[in-house]
This record gives C-alpha cells, sequence and structure tokens, in this order.
DNA sequence: GAGTACACGTGAAAC
DNA sequence: TGTTTCACGTGTACT
C-alpha cells in the first residue's frame, strides 16, 4: 500500500535531519548545503505531528484506563478482551435496566396489556391463562375495584407482582379462567375492564383531593392513601 | 529514547530488501550479495510481525464498533470520544441499576432500616420525620400489621413506596411523629417492632401454607395472598 | 526463540 | 490553511 521508506525518510536521512539528537537541528542547519527554511518548517510540522499523535495516545489510553477501572480489571488486561469486557457489560446492563423499568417500576404512561399464555400452562386443559399488567396513578380503591373486577369475570389470580413508587402503581398478575365461559376473546372482555378501571381512576384522580397541594406531593400522597386502606 | 531510523532499517534498505513489491524478495536475494538465509528469515519475521500487528489493531476495532453500535453513535465518531462516552454510559448505567435493586427491588435477604430525617422536614418543628425500609418475604396481614404498629406507636404515615415481586416486598415509608411523645431515640422503637413484624412473618412462612407444593411457587402465591386479602 | 502486546513516528485523508 | 484522526510498520519488552 505504501512505501516502506518514504521520500521525506529518505531524504531527512541523507541530510542527517533524523538523528536521535534533535537538539541539533540548527548546527545541521548552518554546516549542511542542504539546510533550508524549508526544512526545518517541515521539520517542526513533524513534530507537531508527532506530539499531537501522543496526545491522542494518551487520551484514548486514559480512557480505557477509566473502562478498567469500572470493570475492576487488572490494569494488565490487554486493550482487546478489556474492550470485549466493555461490550459484553454494556449490553447486560441495558437488558437489565430495560426488563425492571418495562416489566416492574412503573412508567409515567398509562399502560395495558393483556396476553393469552395459555401455551404456557403445564397441561392444564381446562383453563385458559392470561398475563394481565397496567400501568396507571395509584388509588386507595384500585385493588379491591380490580379483584372485583376479576371475580366478576369469574377468573382466578394465580400470582401477582404489585409495585407503587412515587404514586404511580404497576401491576402484573396472572389469572385462569374457566374454559366452558371463557376463549381466546376473552382477552378482549379483560381490556376492556382493565379500561373502564383505569378511567374511573383517572376521574377519581380528578375529582377526589380536592384541596391543592403540590403536584409531585399529591401524587406520593395517594400512595399513602392506599396503604391506610388495607 | 529510539533512533530515528534503526540499524535493521538502515540495512535493509541498503541491500533493498524493503522495497514496497515484496514479491521480489527471492529475486533481491539471488542477486545481492549481501543477501543471505539470515535475511529471509528476518524478512520473514518481520512479515508474520506486520500481519499480526494487522490483526490485533482489526479486533480493537472491531469491538469500537460494537461500542459504536451499543451507543447508537454515528460510524464517525473519534475513538477518544466514543470511548469517553463508553466511560459516561457505564457509570450511568451501572448508578441505574443499583438506585432501583438497593432502593425498590426487593432483595433476597431480609432487612430493615429506620433513619432520622428530621433535618429534611420544611420548618415542621413540632413532628420528627422517619424514613423506615424493609425487605422481607411477603404475607397477607403484612401491611395490616404494619399500619397497627405504626398507630400504636402514634405515628402517621406520610407517604409509601411498596414493591411486592416474586413473592418478596420492600417498602419504604416515611412516617410522622409527635415531638412530645418521640425523639431521635425512637428510630430504636421502630427498629425493634419492625423486628417484630419480620419474625411474624418468617414464622408465619414456617406455619403456614401447610399444604405442599414448589419452593418458587409458594413464593408467588404469597402475592397472591395479599392481593386476595386487599 | 516464537508469540503477543504496546507505544511510537509517520503518511494520508478529512475538514 | 493547519489541525485532527486514522492505519500502518516498526522497535521493544514480556512470556
Amino acid at each position: 500500500m505504501q512505501p516502506e521508506i518514504s521520500d521525506q525518510i529518505f531524504y531527512a536521512f541523507l541530510t542527517g535531519g533524523l538523528c536521535a539528537s534533535s537538539t541539533s537541528t540548527t548546527v545541521t542547519s548552518s554546516s549542511d548545503p542542504f539546510a533550508t527554511v524549508y526544512e526545518d518548517k517541515a521539520l517542526a510540522s513533524l513534530r507537531n505531528h508527532k506530539e499531537a499523535e501522543r496526545k491522542r495516545r494518551a487520551r484514548i489510553n486514559s480512557h480505557l484506563n477509566k473502562l478498567r477501572k469500572l470493570l475492576s480489571c487488572n490494569s494488565k488486561t490487554d486493550k482487546s478482551t478489556l474492550l470485549a469486557k466493555v461490550v459484553q457489560r454494556v449490553k447486560e446492563l441495558k437488558q437489565q435496566t430495560l426488563e425492571i423499568t418495562d416489566e416492574t417500576i412503573p412508567s409515567e404512561t398509562d399502560e395495558i396489556s393483556v396476553l393469552n399464555i395459555e401455551d404456557c400452562s403445564r397441561g392444564d386443559d381446562r383453563r385458559i391463562i392470561f398475563k394481565v399488567s397496567f400501568c396507571c396513578e395509584d388509588r386507595p380503591e384500585l385493588l379491591k375495584d380490580l379483584m372485583e373486577t376479576l371475580k366478576s369475570l369469574q377468573m382466578e389470580t394465580l400470582f401477582a407482582d404489585m409495585t407503587t413508587v412515587g404514586g404511580r402503581t404497576r401491576n402484573v398478575l396472572v389469572v385462569a379462567a374457566d374454559k366452558e365461559h371463557h376463549g381466546v376473546q376473552s382477552v378482549n372482555f379483560l381490556q376492556n375492564a382493565l379500561k373502564s378501571l383505569l378511567e374511573r381512576s383517572s376521574k377519581s384522580v380528578m375529582v377526589g383531593h380536592g384541596g391543592g397541594g403540590g403536584e409531585e406531593r399529591l401524587k406520593r400522597r395517594r400512595a399513602l392513601d392506599h396503604i391506610i386502606m388495607v
């Protein structure tokens, strides 16, 4: 691709400009017939270039060392494996936070999701299984209303994860329904039931707690109400 | 530090061994009186070295490109700023997951913590504020017991975050107590009350749910019980 | 001695 | 324009 020895080095080599003791530049310039102002300029440029590259390398290596510390890697871990570990770590952390914020922590926007997970049932042919999850503002009667809704639909809760944080709540339930009364189309029943549940929620948010109060504070207050109801 | 042109290059340069067209090595070896078997060996070694270094660079750059994708960086983001962003991202993600798993997600081990956060009160001189947090197995009566305990201690719950996931629960409450009845030493009261609460929990875990059942399944069952109690 | 990893100086390309 | 970034080949040290 590129010549092994460039014209520039060759020239500098012949004129003695590239010897180890660079302090002799001036001397060389005065004693050598080839020495010119241009040569000095070129050498100065090379020196700048050299220095800039040095700083660039230092910058990169500095960041690499920070990464070594963050991953608690030995200072003698070589660059390639270090970077491989960094790639892996970033992937892990991204996945981890995604899972948590997606499935556990309440989001700022309301969500409803109903899934038929019948396929995962352990040979229970008489029941159909749904995964129900929703995210909304918390309110005192929310869970009670939810249980009543499920009861009226003749569904049984198998297990539930619930998170209430800062006045917002995310709930993930696995519910079972008898196949005599329900089929896959019951996903829509559930979805609609939840929807009206959340609508009741937003109404209660509007109407209840008539007295003023900070916005963020009010959110947290509602979490308190929930406890007090229990 | 090191000579600008090494003896090796100088020698190879004079013998013509380092010209761009490396295919002519054999020709050079046969026509040049300096050519020896040693020279060929040395050149082969250099070529191996060259190739190894090429591969090493490729390996490093490959990881850098992966990182570019993970951070959705332009493919023209330079190495240094890319690495700077990686450092920042890793720090953020670590902090984020630490916060969540530390303050929200229930841990596998039981924990009790009571803090006097009086200093943070907004000029409320007549009340003392505590931050109460605990993590344990969930059970149906847990929250009810908790509220009764706080009531008996004449403490009022200001707000609460609650997370129940996979049968374990983490609760963070901020409670207020009248300064006429409580001081900083009430931290101990609270701590002991919580401790007996959790002890009751572990007893109920041992005794209750006498019927068999999978270990993990049982955990989740208890989350269900909690809902049904509400 | 062969293999591996790093820092260096350099040429070239992008602005 | 000079400045900045990259890939390259090389010297050197460690194993």
